[in-house]
DNA sequence: GGTGCCTGGTTACCGATGGTGACCATGGAG
DNA sequence: CTCCATGGTCACCATCGGTAACCAGGCACC
């Protein structure tokens, strides 16, 4: 049974809405990479920065950081030298997996069409 | 029947890969929003204004704008006075719907987690 | 014991992006 | 002649994303 208390008020459509936070921090190109290279397992930084084509190391370490700072991901340091450092996502962070990886297929699947889309619209006038 | 032809190699992994550029732009919060509010139908500018709170005029002009380049949405101008301009989701767009849906309902389904994780990680040391 | 490599960052800098508030063109109403 | 409504644009500033250089610390080599 469905009660009131499991469908909290939240709306991103509302500025004040504590849920457009969370809306701002997934609906971001890099969190959505990093996301879907964690779904396949517990990674090193170093794997991930590669994983990740193009991406830095500043901007791996904020995203991380975030990702950890909202319980998505979770890090693992090692004491050793040279150090090691490993990233996985906690239980919440996989139920993000299916709606990013959709995402992902979406903008894989027609990018041909939003690429002809855009040479049209370029083109005219 | 599906041939190769229906899966084309495009990876947003991969930095080059114009598939990447797709994800930029539908991995962004006012993106997300507007289509969300455009899935209801045809819109006036105004009205997405006012249904997006908080949202700018400028930047819904660049977010519809940018959605128009790509095929996402149409726009209609009537030549009216006081004017009237009036956008709606292409087929394509509609596509967009359901991974957008589901991204906003993953924030608002889990903002008393993300919320309750961050304020754990911001009290220790 | 100086040189260099390895990893997982940090730092300074800089251009793009997002956000704010004022302003505008047009025509009709008062 | 002034005011309102709509769908923007413009100038300006803050914040963010990205780049390239550098760093800590231990180990290996010579």
């Amino acid at each position: 049974m469905m009660s009131m208390a499991d469908h909290p008020a939240f709306n991103v459509l509302l500025a004040t809405c504590p849920s457009r936070t969370s809306l701002a921090r997934i609906a971001n190109k890099w969190t959505a990479m990093v996301v879907i290279v964690l779904s396949d397992g517990r990674k090193r930084f170093g794997d991930l920065r590669t994983a990740v084509e193009g991406i830095s190391s500043k901007v791996l370490t904020e995203t991380l950081r975030d990702l950890e700072r909202d319980g998505l991901v979770e890090r693992h340091a090692y004491a050793e030298m040279p150090p090691r450092v490993e990233y996985e996502l906690t239980p919440l962070g996989r139920t993000l997996h299916a709606p990013l990886q959709a995402l992902s297929h979406w903008a894989e699947q027609h990018t041909e069409e939003v690429q002809t889309a855009r040479q049209t619209y370029d083109a005219r006038d």
